[in-house]
DNA sequence: AAACGAATTGAGACCGGTCTCAACATACGC
DNA sequence: GCGTATGTTGAGACCGGTCTCAATTCGTTT
């Protein structure tokens, strides 16, 4: 076998650099003796072929060793069955449980996944899209930097590819988006602290933003300005004076447990937290330890995200439970859709979150 | 501005179904006036262009909103800049942080990623391996599900594609690697709890394996492999007979809990602990606390992985740190030195883990 | 001013598939 | 037995870039 064709050997033009050459529709074409454009018929599972020859095709293929180079096939067909996905950070759980329910439903469907992390600076969100945009991807999910600042989902849509967000909205951009009931999810929590008799309640955020949150401010991710809103309002509908004066954004990573020991001491340190996810809650549980205050005791706690070791310290955290996975899931189902065709009206699927209540929360002191 | 050439507006083949064309390098080209050849060379940063065309072509570009495409450019260098990654779970974050250390470098490098879920299995591998080689990707990051059956590797090699592996080996195969010290920290970790006194020391992994273990079967994943070879030659050298008989695999995800509870109770109870990774030391957590036995006075644990939480817990738990951010690092940048050309003998870096004591461990009770 | 070399440009093949269209073969109806 | 419908096959254009090679322009040298 394979004795075919002329000895081209040496005219081995790029390739993989090992000396091979790609076996082709048309390499299988000759062996089978067939033209290029039935072997393609019979290989590409279109068309019309016939029994034998399909059969003389396939078993060619497998003695050379064919494999089909998917970027020709998109090249005509415009489809690249690749769905980008642009995260802040695969390593946040949060991103890492909403990549796999995309995964999972993208795989069934048939799709890939480009993975892009934009750690929340929408300059390398940009750059990610742009890259995926160039690769032709058939739609984007994304988690935008910025729900403000809409310029990188716009070039999205001006190319043309479909769009779906996912954890956080954009105003003014066509596309469908998959977010958390966040404001009331905030409230109920803060609402656990308020009416445990808490006054002076805290609310931790890495977000960055420029200087101190004022009211009415407009905040980067829509996620987290949701929360900050249910946290605010339920502060307010308590009596509590200037909510937004209790609203510390801009904890830096690698900072957020000194952020949450100066909220914690001094002669205005807050009695209790609500931290706006799990890792944050880690660096508080961190930093109420470094200080010597025991929770609930001495400080309540409460946080987003049902992370598995929640359940596990001592004492276990209370917190608003987020379909993460879900979140993830159908985000790519709407995408999907939408690839296939689907042209009905933009929707943004609100998802409930879940309080699951533990034994972080106590009265305050005195 | 516009209006050149002719109105074959409605020959809108394919394309994105938006209605739009993607504009083109001969689209541009006819803007600026110049052949497709030199307009090509002026967006595509290659070859000899005047300073006046290249402007000139960059500026027709920037008004017809040309994006380069990304899959017709691999068609003819051969080149895609994409390096696909098989991990077990993106949501196990063992592999979350090895994937994140691994996209930096790629990133770093021009490479983006495409991901997909092995899920352990060596079909489904098999399947994201074929997908991820049909798209061309210029090399790949495997966490191979088994060490042992090497087939889906051997396909990878024989495509001619730079192959890297990490968090586990495989013997006879042509590909770099990137391990952990495994054996090395399993000796360390166990040799912790036989110091403290215990004799009936378990293992536990979720590890895929026909029936129980037996001494000098090779196991699916050399990772657990090298920790249960350190495992039981400790025991061996404390003089506890028959160590193979408390290597606890095939801890199915949703049942390490249960097999948890099975070890740590009854008349032949484990009395310490080696969790394979943080996320059964949970499970191991947990399973203690409902059958009612305290850390570490009624048992002993140790894990692998410093998970962030670990050092949340009462008490907090000592571990064998992993460096898996490197890991994945290292892993890419081998790989991009491969797609870059090196052919240099094959290496396995293998890379030092961390004992981090805690509070986990004590003697067994009496 | 003629000759030469370097820089720039254009024409067209090519990558590996898909797809359109025409040619041909076979089967069917009447 | 002939016209037509249906099925199968082949030839060649096409997708959107890159790359080779020849043609042209321009500046220099002698």
């Amino acid at each position: 076998m394979g004795e075919h064709g002329s000895e081209h050997a040496s005219s081995n033009t790029h390739g993989n650099g090992n000396g091979r050459r790609e076996v082709t529709v048309s390499d299988v074409a000759a062996a089978a003796r067939v033209s290029k454009a039935t072997a393609a018929r019979a290989l590409g599972d279109y068309g019309a072929v016939s029994d034998s020859v399909r059969e003389r095709v396939q078993r060619a293929a497998e003695e050379l060793g064919y494999r089909a180079n998917a970027l020709a096939r998109t090249m005509t067909t415009g489809r690249s069955n690749t769905i980008g996905i642009v995260v802040g950070d695969i390593e946040n759980p949060f991103f890492a449980q909403a990549t796999r329910g995309a995964a999972d439903i993208a795989d069934t469907a048939g799709f890939d996944l480009i993975l892009s992390n934009s750690d929340e600076e929408t300059e390398s969100e940009a750059k990610a899209i742009g890259v995926q945009l160039a690769k032709r991807v058939d739609g984007l999910l994304v988690a935008p930097a910025s729900s403000v600042d809409i310029r990188n989902l716009r070039t999205i849509v001006d190319a043309g590819r479909p769009l779906v967000l996912f954890d956080r909205v954009a105003e003014g951009i066509e596309a469908d988006a998959v977010i958390a009931a966040n404001r009331t999810g905030a409230r109920k929590l803060t609402g656990l602290l308020t009416s445990a008799g808490h006054r002076r309640i805290a609310f931790i955020s890495t977000l960055l933003h420029t200087d101190g949150y004022r009211s009415g401010e407009v905040l980067g991710s829509s996620s987290v300005a949701e929360r900050v809103a249910g946290f605010t309002t339920t502060l307010a509908e308590a009596g509590i004076p200037r909510p937004e004066a209790w609203v510390r954004l801009n904890a830096r990573a690698d900072g957020v447990e000194r952020a949450a020991v100066e909220l914690i001491t001094g002669p205005d340190a807050a009695t209790a937290v609500v931290a706006s996810d799990s890792r944050i809650a880690l660096a508080v549980f961190r930093a109420a330890r470094s200080v010597g205050l025991r929770i609930p005791e001495d400080l309540s706690l409460v946080a987003f995200d049902d992370a598995d070791w929640t359940g596990l310290t001592t004492p276990s955290i209370t917190v608003m439970s987020q379909p993460i996975h879900e979140i993830g899931a159908e985000a790519a189902r709407l995408l999907v859709r939408r690839i296939r065709g689907d042209g009905g009206p933009f929707v943004t699927k609100v998802l409930d979150q879940r309080l699951i209540e533990r034994e972080s929360v106590a009265p305050p002191r005195l």
